[in-house]
DNA sequence: CAGTGGTCTAGACCACACA
DNA sequence: GTGTGGTCTAGACCACTGC
């Protein structure tokens, strides 16, 4: 008996062919019926293999117009979402969180314009430090849409830090990023141990669930900090 | 005639259950079968279901163990790796090129270590500035693995950059991405028209063709750059 | 209209991991 | 051993869209 011909076979011999420019960009290649004909497997397995290759945007598929290999593929990486705690576990070290500020008030100008939320809209404004082996890794700087999420009112978060809390008690639908270098401000300098002006990582992160904005969070790490990925 | 049941409107009842704690998290739900018999369609459908949220993290499944709903779901971005001419033009700012430096030498330790590449082996090292309406935008500092990609010896560079090349003419399997905040080197500090030691974003990234590195690449960004992604 | 991909079905066998 | 997911098959119908 020869060997079952398998999705993950017939997905990397097309992607050779890609490779090799048997394929060439931009080239529509042969209907998933004539494949699974080669290849000596039915349909489904060869559909399996390039439903997998167009996710991965090496191919774009059109009903009728077929599958074409992708001109110049976007490709995607992706990037997990850090959890703080996790994050620092993770490197072995100690995990420490702690509470600095926490008071509702309401929504100032630029958070009503991130959040897309109403004048007098009241917000719990939170900031925390979260430390790895007792130093400061990460100052947080948080914005909850009480309106969204009204039992976050009753927590004093204390023990552990609104994201750990959000993660388990909201979900989300849609979020947005962003990261960039920046000069440490005072603030964040003086939690962080660093001088004002140093170089810290910052990431943004607003969240919703359908079109309500949940929470707004500014995380600025230390310098040392490295975000990674791969594909 | 009732409606067929589909993939996805299976996938959306589970993600309900989950989201609403029918399925509580660290729970197994009932398995494909179970699944397929009260929705009333072939286990396959429930498998591809089931199987997508486990790509999206939401669910852990194994063999024998059954499917548990994830804990802490880690969630992803994708994140697109980003082309710099496209997103220059993106922003309706002007893109150009310049070519500070090209030369063929012995791959220098630390990037022998980083390619896992040979003693000996020969680079192709080049050092170039990308431009938005005239202002610095990106310097980006390349080292190629002449071995893998040996065409790239016989490119001079001078029109237009080593990314787009690469992307066009040697295909990768894997690449690993780093981003961080760091203090300008008075190189790139020189070239980016900023104060060395001042806040810049630092994005490096190593690619492979199977298990043979084809580049590092060094791209340091301006203070304002900001990367964003969305889910 | 007709070719292509999108999806569902019913059944089958297998691999794995736990009892 | 035994139950669960992983995958393949052969066939079917449908939706979209270019011709």
């Amino acid at each position: 008996m020869t060997e079952r011909t398998t999705y993950r076979s017939v997905k990397e011999e097309i992607l050779r062919r890609i490779r090799d420019r048997v394929f060439q960009p931009g080239e529509v290649i042969p209907p998933e019926t004539a494949l699974a004909e080669e290849f000596g497997c039915a349909r489904a397995t060869v559909n399996r293999a390039l439903r997998e290759l167009s996710d991965e945007g090496l191919v774009e598929r059109k009903r009728r117009a077929g599958t074409r290999v992708t001109e110049a593929p976007v490709r995607h990486a992706r990037l997990a979402i850090p959890v703080i705690r996790n994050e620092i576990e993770a490197t072995g070290a100690q995990y420490r969180y702690l509470l600095i500020h926490r008071e509702i008030v309401a929504a100032p100008q630029w958070l009503r314009d991130t959040l897309e939320i109403a004048l007098n809209a009241a917000v719990l404004h939170l900031q925390c430090l979260h430390f790895a082996d007792d130093r400061p890794f990460e100052f947080e700087d948080r914005w909850i849409n009480i309106a969204v999420a009204p039992a976050v009112a009753e927590i004093d978060f204390r023990e552990s830090g609104p994201n750990e809390w959000l993660v388990r008690e909201v979900p989300f639908s849609r979020a947005e990023f962003g990261f960039a270098a920046a000069a440490a401000d005072p603030a964040a300098a003086g939690h962080l141990g660093v001088r004002p002006g140093d170089p810290v990582f910052v990431a943004e992160r607003t969240t919703w669930l359908g079109d309500r904005a949940i929470t707004f969070a500014r995380m600025t790490f230390h310098a040392g900090y490295r975000m990674t990925t791969r594909i």
